[in-house]
DNA sequence: CGAAAACATTACAAAATTGAAAGGTTAGGG
DNA sequence: CCCTAACCTTTCAATTTTGTAATGTTTTCG
C-alpha cells in the first residue's frame, strides 16, 4: 500500500511517516504542493494525506486539480485550523475526509485505512468467477468451462449473488430480499423453483455440482 | 506513460531507454529480473519490455509470476535467439508480444505503442454517458438527469450502442446487426418501433431531445 | 401542390419469462 | 422404519416483453 504525504512541518512529517511505515505502508513524502501534484499524477497511490497549509500550492489546490483531472485517489486533508469553512471547502473540492491538528496518530491511521478500504470496495470487478464458472457483468455472459450458459434475468441475478459470496450460505430470506427485493414471505416456493432452474443450467450437464443445499439453512456455491 | 525495462546489456539498454524517453515515455530500467518483478508489483506501468536472457530471474519467469498474480500489464519479450520455441513459450507464459534481436528502434516503438493502445482499449468503462444521460453497465441503471429510466433489454441494448457511438449515425442495418444479430432484413419495422419505444422513455418527458432522425440514413444520439 | 417514400405511433398478437400450485422425492427425528 | 418437514421438479397460468401490421404523419421532389 503506497501513500503520498504532503506536509511541510518536519516534525509532523517525520511523526506521520514513521508511524505509517510501521503500519506497513510505503510512504512518499514531499513538502511542496507542486511536487505532490506531479507525483499523484504520475504514480498510483492508494491514498494521499495532504496538509492545507504548505508553501506554494496548497493541499486544497492539489485536490481540486486532481479531481478536475478525474483522478479518484482517496484524499485526507490535514488542517491546523479548526474552522468549519476549511472543512467544508475541503470536502467540496473533492477530499474524502478531513482531520484537524492536533490529532493522535491512531486517529490518522484509522481514517487512512478506512479511506483505502472504502476505495477498494468501490472498485467493482467486471467479472466474477468461481471454479470453472465465469460471469462477465458487462457482457452479461456466463460460462461454465468454455460452455456458454443462457440465463434468464432472475437466474443471472441469483447466480451473481452466489458468485459475490462464494462458499457463503444464502438463506431463502436473503435471496428473496436481494433477488426480488421482497421483505416478506410470498408464501410460494419461488425460490425453490428459481434454484431448480438455475441448477438445470449450471449443474445439470456437469459432473461436479456447484450449488449445494443446506437443509433448513439455505444454498451455497462451492466445490 | 511509464515503462519498465529489463535488460542487462548496457549498450542495448541505453539505446532503448534514450529512444523511448525521446518518444515521451518515462522509463525505469533495471538489469535484474528480481528487481523488475518487484517494481512491476509495486508500481503501475503502462507496459514492460523484458529481455529473456538476464542474470538471475529471466524475463520469462517475470512474466509468468506476474500472470500468476493476475497482473495484466502488457509485456513485450526481447530475445537474442530466433527460436520458435522461445517465442511460443513467451506467448504461452502470458507475454503479449515478442521481438528478436537485432531489431530497429522504430520496430520496438511501434510494438510498444500498439500494446499500450490495445490495453487501454480493452479497459472497458463501466458507465457510459452523454449530456445528462448516464448508463451504468454493471447495475444496468439508466438515468436522465437524476431520473431513473426503466428500459427493457432491447431498449437498453440500443441505447448502449447510441452511447458507445455518440454523434455517429447508426443505420437501420447496423442496428439490426448489432441489437438483433440479424444479417438480413426482417421485412418488418422492428427498428422503427424500438426507436419509438426508446424515445418515449429517453426523450418524451424532456425538452432537449437526444435521439434524432436522419431521413434515409439512420439515427443519431446528439444534443 | 400532390404523390410517394420514409418515418412514427398505436394496437394487437406471439413469444418469452416469471410466478403459483401440485405432486413427487429425500432426509432426519422419534 | 415410518412420518413429517423440507426440498425438488413439472405443469400451467399470468405477466411482461417483443414482433407484426395497420394507420397516421412528415418530408422530399417532380
Amino acid at each position: 500500500m503506497k501513500l503520498l504525504l504532503l506536509e511541510d512541518d518536519p516534525k509532523v512529517a517525520d511523526f506521520i511517516t514513521k508511524g505509517l511505515r510501521e503500519a506497513g505502508f510505503v510512504v512518499e513524502h514531499t513538502t511542496q504542493g507542486e511536487v505532490a501534484l506531479s507525483l499523484a499524477q504520475s504514480e498510483e497511490y492508494d491514498a494521499a494525506v495532504l496538509d492545507i497549509m504548505v508553501p506554494g500550492l496548497s493541499g486544497l489546490s492539489v485536490v481540486q486539480t486532481l479531481r478536475e483531472q478525474k483522478n479518484p485517489i482517496p484524499v485526507l486533508i490535514l488542517s491546523a485550523k479548526h474552522t468549519l469553512k476549511d472543512r467544508v471547502s475541503g470536502i467540496e473540492l473533492g477530499a474524502d475526509d478531513y482531520l484537524t491538528k492536533p490529532f493522535s496518530f491512531t486517529e490518522l491511521l484509522v481514517r487512512v485505512q478506512a479511506l483505502i478500504r472504502r476505495n477498494s470496495l468501490n472498485a467493482e470487478p467486471t467479472t466474477l468467477q468461481y471454479a470453472d464458472l465465469e460471469m462477465n457483468l458487462l457482457s452479461r455472459e456466463v460460462f461454465r468451462s468454455e460452455h456458454l450458459l443462457q440465463l434468464q434475468p432472475r437466474e443471472f441475478s441469483l447466480l451473481e449473488y452466489f458468485l459475490r459470496y462464494p462458499g457463503r450460505v444464502l438463506s431463502k430470506t436473503f435471496i428473496l430480499e436481494h433477488v426480488w427485493d421482497y421483505d416478506f414471505d410470498p408464501q410460494t416456493n419461488v425460490v425453490d423453483v428459481l434454484v431448480s432452474r438455475l441448477r438445470s443450467k449450471v449443474d445439470r450437464d456437469f459432473d461436479t455440482k456447484l450449488i449445494h443445499t443446506l437443509r433448513g439453512v439455505g444454498y451455497v456455491l462451492k466445490l
